[in-house]
DNA sequence: TAGATTGTTAATCGATTAACAATC
DNA sequence: TAGATTGTTAATCGATTAACAATC
C-alpha cells in the first residue's frame, strides 16, 4: 500500500479509537454518518478514506466495526510493534507517559530521559527514568523508534541532535522551537502556545 | 482585516515568538530566508503570510524586527486582553499552566478547575484551583472568554457543555474525544495519541 | 418498491510554490 | 552595475465536497 494522505492517517487513527468505544459497548456495524457524526466531519469524507484503506462495508449495514478496527492496525501499526522514549520527564513528560501507558499494544513507552538527578531512577506511571546520557544506548538496547521531546525550549536542540544520532526514525517535538533533522527521520511538530494563539485570534472575532 | 487562513494565523504566532528572540539578541532585521530557514518553510510563504497582514519589508535589510512584531501583536491580540481558563488540573492540566504562565502579556491564564478536592483551593503555578461548580460564575466575574479542556476523556463531553453554558468564545479541547459546540464558539481539537500514531506510521515507512 | 446507503469520479476549495517584475 | 531581495500574480498541489450510479 502506497502511502495514505497525512489527514487520512490523522483520521483512520481518530476512528479506531471510537470504534473500539462502539465495539466495547457492543455495536457490530456503524454506519459513515455515524463515525462522520462524532468526528465533526462529512460522511464522504469517511467514505473516501476507508475507500483508500480498500474496506467495503455492505448497503444495509455499514461498516462492520471489528473488521474495520483490525483492517486500520494492519494499515496504521507494525505488525511487532514499535518502541517510544519520553525525552523530559518534567510536567508535560509526566502527562505524556500517564496519558499514552498501555494506550496502544503496538506502540509502547519504553524509556524516559531527564538531566535531573533527583529524576533519575524513578519509575513513572512503570517507565523508567534514565539519564541523557544513556540515550543512545537505551535507544540501542531497547529498540526506540520514536520519540517524544517534551524539554525546556533552550534543550529542544542539542536533544534533537541526540536523537538523530541515536538513529531514532520519528520525532514528536512537543518544545516550541523547531529543530532540524536530516531528510529520513520523520519530524511532527505541535506547539502548545500557537494553538491558543489561535484559538484567541479566532475567538477574538466571533459572535 | 479581513479573517486571516488558518495557517498563516498559525505561523504569524511562531514568527513572533522567535523574532521576540532575535530582538532580545540585539538583532535588528531579518530577511525572509532567515525567517524561513528557523521555521522550515519557503521564504515566499513568510512574504505572503507577511504581505497579508500589510507589511512592507526594505529591499537591502529585509524586515524590521520590532515593526514586525508590534504589527503581528496588532493582528492577534485583542488590545484589551484575553483571560483563560484550564479545566482539569491533573498532570496536563498543570503542565500547561507552568507553560503558559508569564507567556504572553495579553493572554493570561486567570483560572484553574478541577473536581479533586485536594486540589481545590490549591495555587499552582500562580493560579488558583476552583470547583468545577463555580465555573460559570467565575468566567463571568474574570471575564474569562477562551478556555482549555485537560480532563479525561469521560468528563470531557460535560465540561463542554458547561462551557457552552457559560458563554466561552473559544475552546482548545486536548481530551482524545471530540466535543460539540455551536458555530458561535471557535473549536480547535488537538490529540496527542492521534499525533503519536502518526508519527509511527510515518516513522514506519521510512528509510 | 422506495428509501437509504455505499463507492467513486469530477468539481471545488484552500494552501503552497513557481515565476517574475520592481528596486536598491 | 550585478546580485540580492521584496511583493504579487498565476500555476500547482493536496484535500474536501458535490454529484450520482449502483445496490440492497
Amino acid at each position: 500500500m502506497s502511502t495514505l494522505p497525512d489527514k487520512t492517517v490523522e483520521r483512520l487513527s481518530q476512528y479506531r479509537r471510537n470504534l473500539l468505544i462502539c465495539d466495547a459497548n457492543g455495536k457490530e456495524h456503524i454506519f459513515s454518518h455515524e463515525i462522520a457524526n462524532i468526528h465533526h466531519i462529512t460522511p464522504v469524507q469517511v467514505r473516501r478514506d476507508i475507500m483508500l484503506i480498500g474496506y467495503t462495508g455492505t448497503l444495509r449495514k455499514g461498516y462492520n466495526v471489528k473488521e474495520l478496527v483490525e483492517l486500520i492496525g494492519e494499515i496504521l501499526d507494525k505488525p511487532e510493534g514499535q518502541n517510544v522514549a519520553i525525552v523530559g520527564a518534567g510536567n508535560l513528560g509526566r502527562a505524556l507517559m500517564k496519558y499514552f501507558s498501555n494506550r496502544r499494544e503496538k506502540l509502547s513507552i519504553v524509556a524516559a530521559f531527564d538531566v535531573n538527578p533527583d529524576k533519575i531512577g524513578t519509575t513513572l506511571a512503570g517507565i523508567e527514568v534514565y539519564p541523557l546520557e544513556k540515550l543512545k544506548q537505551i535507544v540501542k538496547e531497547k529498540n526506540i523508534s520514536i520519540a517524544i521531546i517534551s524539554v525546556p525550549v533552550n534543550e529542544a536542540v542539542n536533544v534533537a541532535s541526540l536523537l538523530v544520532d541515536a538513529k531514532i526514525k520519528g520525532i514528536l517535538n512537543y518544545s516550541p522551537r523547531p529543530v532540524n533533522v536530516p531528510e529520513n527521520i520523520y519530524l511532527e511538530e505541535y506547539d502548545m502556545v500557537t494553538s491558543l494563539e489561535k484559538v484567541a485570534y479566532f475567538a477574538k472575532n466571533m459572535k
